[in-house]
RNA sequence: GGGAGUUUAGCUCAGUUGGUUCAGAGCACCUCGUUUACACCGAGGGGGUCGGGGGUUCGAAUCCCUCAACUCCCA
């Protein structure tokens, strides 16, 4: 067929019909009560980032989850949306205006959102955009951004309803702090690293002794805010010391030396130095014995007016330079190398600081139970299921949830305060409520005596109601009692606890119900090196590049052939190319068929045959690929349907049907082909979208609306082995016979005459002839020189007078025949154990019974041969 | 320090309930081939003591114990 190229051009053929899908509006969902949903909402990616790796593959599998869904007449909803991610847009928005000359606090917070909205709406849309290119079949109307108008209000409504119920309280406690972003983070947004640093010994004099208490710390400028020496109270060293008062070097403030087994007598010497406002165990240790807080940090990092030395200077400056200070009174016993593990920003990567402040806080234990609950029953299922410990872990072991971050981007914390100080305060919807309920406490107050909380909460504080919101379902159940809970998540293990947690909790806690059934936690993508991929690093291939070098379907299918579910994936550009080559394979299938020409006329046997065996085939792949995917098992049915079309559709079906050069074929057998064609084009549909439509529409006139992607899931139809079985057999002596031509450097175009015995002839007679060229023939002998081979009991000979190395060919027969006699023996082994006769399964006997008479067989046939030669 | 995971061919990985000749796939490699869909191809082939050791079992890549190496999570 002179139209179609020898090469597939998937750059036009994707375009065309992702525009032709838009078009035709199959990705939109309406509720509908006589469909069945099957929703899935995309784990909302920043508005600040552009599409990687990890987005290609968590979207490829989400997409393949909604395309069979779609197929099997599912109610397929998707929906798209972005996070505002707080910290890194307001980081970027603040750098950007910094480079402008425009300092954030000089603008003020309403003039400073006005640039952050500007930035969403130029670099919101990015990643979504990118994702059309996939192929991602996302309902684009429905796309949620989780600071549209409902969606703020629902954080904000959610927010009420907590402290309403006494969940969510304000507190001044020791928070992780990051001194660039200049907020609080929670926990989960803490890294911890091992990283090389010093660990200084230093003394400490004690009043009224010429003795010391010598401490070790990794960081001496916190000496400055010393309240205490701590020792254990069993430690004999330094027990005399209890109730004396050590003197903090440098400031030469008197401090208790106090008691208490928390101290690790193993640790540097035994001999703690307590800082309660810049270490969270000290905090404790502060609390208990009643200590001193000196907050000698700000909260850029440097060093405060209450250190009294050092004033100004950056912690990692004042690091250095007391050093020095130390060193001249005599109080820097020694210094060594030391690994310790340190505390990185998520965000920032500075180095957080313990700090003290007031926050707001989600009491976590309420929460936690009935979501620990639903996955320890399997009311919400993971894939893989490792990652239930992982989750039990953590739900168990839960710390309250610090959601106040000291930012503008997001949303506002919905707290008013009034009169001095800020313990006056009231939670409300929005300033009249406020107002209103102030009133109640004082009712002189006006408006213009309340001031809202300056904050905003952390971005996981919304996007854990995402399940919910994106329908607006705190104020409409319309949507929500249609598509909630959701069918499946798809998202990386590592927000495991930001995001699934905490959307399993909000579900429980607001709607009473899971969110989703499943959650896939794809692997994380690395690259050959086994490294995480990073901007820093520079090993993360532009997804944009790959899907113009490879094609979408091509990168989709790469991505899944190595990506079992939670497996990271060592990522090359050649399993890309292998999907690339498939999508040609495939369009040169098309090429082939499409260009025969067909006519009525009888149907060879051979081709009758092929269907038939193409037809049960196909229908026993369709169950492993259910099966597969009830699993999740994804690279499974990419592995089945990639050896579907390329080996049994390819390799054996066309060739077994394919007329002689310049042949036509018969109308039956052609329409057969086609209907076969189709079905595995829809087979492979939700894996490489693009191809399969573009085949599907190649191989028939089809209606307006008749599409793949809207297509039917084909049913297994009952599957006759028998027909497997015996086409198998014929693969097998095909592959035998092609074997001894390689041996011999025999044309394939040279008919052979292939003697058989042990067999009445064979269901696939036609096919072997045609694809090994061969006559077969069942009665005929012959002594003389020839090769041979077995396939299950099956002697066979091919006469190549002249040909044949007698010498070579006995000594293949002869290793053949000690195979064969190691095999019987260790078979023979098994049958003559008692154990195994009563034991075993009586099929499993049953068969190597079989095998002994098999073996028998070949043995006795094996040395009948050899006697002929010698 | 606690927990989880991984270890199978040169590379990347499958291997489902322990049981057929079950040690497999893709890539890479070797030989042959431009045959009429495809060299992004076809045909054929070589290659592994299933990390080491021990155990359970009639039978172990598969279950248990132990050791080793690597990875991740939590503190």
């Amino acid at each position: 067929m002179s139209e179609l190229s020898s090469k597939y051009n998937p750059g036009e053929v994707e375009g065309k019909w992702y525009q032709h899908w838009m078009e035709k509006d199959y990705f939109s969902s309406k509720p509908d009560p006589s469909k069945e949903p099957f929703t899935v909402v995309i784990p909302p990616p920043n508005v600040t980032g552009i599409l990687h790796m990890g987005h290609m593959l968590n979207n490829t599998i989400q997409d393949i989850l909604i395309r069979k869904a779609r197929l099997e007449g599912k109610n397929a909803c998707w929906v798209p949306g972005m996070d505002h991610a707080s910290i890194a847009t307001e980081a970027k928005v603040v750098k950007r205006l910094r480079d402008q000359g425009i300092k954030k606090s000089d603008i003020g917070r309403d003039e400073f959102l006005k640039h952050a909205w500007e930035w969403k709406e130029e670099f919101g849309g990015v990643i979504l955009e990118q994702l059309k290119k996939l192929g991602a079949s996302c309902d684009w109307n429905r796309t949620r951004f989780t600071m549209d108008e409902k969606y703020y209000d629902s954080v904000i409504d959610t927010f009420n309803d907590l402290y309403a119920k006494g969940l969510i309280y304000r507190g001044y406690r020791m928070v992780n702090w990051d001194p660039e972003a200049l907020t609080a983070v929670s926990d989960e947004e803490v890294l911890h690293t091992e990283e090389s640093s010093k660990l200084y010994h230093v003394r400490y004099k004690v009043s009224g002794t010429d003795e010391y208490a010598t401490i070790a710390t990794t960081r001496p400028e916190t000496i400055l805010g010393d309240t205490a020496i701590c020792i254990h109270p069993e430690d004999e060293r330094y027990t005399h010391l209890h109730g004396k008062k050590a003197v903090v070097p440098i400031v030469n403030r008197e401090i208790p030396i106090i008691l208490d087994d928390y101290v690790d007598r193993e640790f540097g010497t035994g001999c703690l130095k307590v800082t309660p406002a810049h270490d969270t165990n000290d905090y404790d240790l502060g609390q208990k014995h009643g200590l001193e807080t000196i907050e000698i940090l700000n909260a850029n990092g440097t060093m405060s007016e209450a250190a009294q030395v050092l004033v100004g200077q950056d912690r990692f400056e004042a690091r250095k330079n007391i050093i020095p200070l130390l060193e001249e009174n005599g109080n820097l016993v020694k210094t060594e190398d030391y690994q310790n593990k340190l505390g990185r920003s998520e965000r920032t990567n500075s180095i957080i600081e313990p700090r003290l402040s007031k926050q707001w806080f989600v009491t976590m234990e309420d929460l936690a139970k009935p979501a620990l609950d639903a996955v320890e029953s399997g009311d919400v299922k993971f894939y893989p299921k490792k990652f239930q410990n992982t989750y039990k872990h953590w739900m168990t072991n839960i710390k309250d949830w610090c959601i106040s971050r000291q930012l503008w981007w997001g949303h506002r914390i919905p707290a008013w305060y009034f009169g001095e100080g800020d313990d006056n305060c009231v939670v409300a919807k929005n300033a009249e409520e406020a107002l209103e309920k102030a009133q109640k406490l004082d009712a002189s107050l006006t408006s213009s005596d309340l001031r809202q909380d300056e904050d905003v909460v952390d971005t996981w504080f919304s996007s854990w109601l995402w399940p919910i919101s994106v329908f607006d379902g705190f104020y409409d159940r319309k949507e929500l009692d249609y598509y909630y809970p959701t069918g499946d998540l798809v998202t990386a293990p590592d927000i495991i606890f930001f995001w699934v947690a905490r959307m399993i909790m909000a579900g429980y806690e607001f709607e009473n119900k899971r969110p989703f059934e499943n959650v896939y936690f794809t692997g994380i993508i690395r690259d050959k090196q086994g490294r995480k991929m990073s901007k820093s690093l520079g090993n993360s291939p532009d997804p944009l590049e790959l899907i113009e070098k490879y094609s979408a379907d091509g990168v989709r299918l790469g991505l899944l052939m190595t990506a079992p579910a939670g497996n990271d994936i060592p990522f090359d550009d050649a399993i890309c190319e292998q999907g690339r080559n498939f999508t040609n394979k495939i369009w040169n299938a098309l090429r082939l068929v499409k260009g025969w020409e067909v006519e009525d006329k009888a149907q060879p046997s051979v081709n009758v045959d092929a269907i038939e065996w193409l037809r049960n085939r196909i229908s026993k792949e369709i169950e492993l690929i259910n099966s597969n995917y009830s699993k999740y098992r994804l690279n499974g049915v990419a592995l089945s349907i990639y050896k579907l079309v390329w080996d049994e559709f390819c390799s054996w079906y066309l060739e077994a049907i394919k007329p002689a050069y310049q042949d036509s074929i018969d109308r039956v057998t052609y329409e057969a082909t086609l209907d076969l064609f189709e079905e595995m084009m829809i087979l492979l549909h939700p894996i490489m979208p693009f191809i399969s439509e573009e085949v599907y529409q190649s191989l028939k006139d089809r209606e307006d609306g008749d599409c793949v992607i809207v297509a039917r899931w084909p049913e297994s139809q009952s599957v006759n082995s028998e027909v497997i079985e015996s086409f198998e057999l014929a693969k097998s002596i095909i592959t035998e016979v092609r074997s001894v031509r390689a041996g011999k450097n025999l044309s394939p175009k040279e008919a052979l005459e292939v003697l058989y015995s042990g067999a009445d002839g064979f269901q696939q007679e036609e096919v072997i002839s045609k694809l090994a060229n061969v006559t077969l023939d069942g009665e005929k002998t012959f002594d003389g020189p020839s090769a041979s081979f077995i396939v299950g009991t099956i002697d066979f000979t091919l006469p190549l007078e002249g040909l044949i190395d007698s010498d070579a060919e006995m000594d293949k027969l002869t290793e053949e025949l000690k195979y064969q006699e190691g095999f019987l023996k260790s078979v023979d082994k098994k049958l003559s154990n008692e154990r195994f006769v009563s034991n075993a399964p009586e099929q499993v006997v049953d068969s190597e019974k079989r095998k002994k008479a098999d073996a028998e067989s070949r043995i006795a046939s094996i040395k009948e041969k050899l006697a002929s030669m010698s």
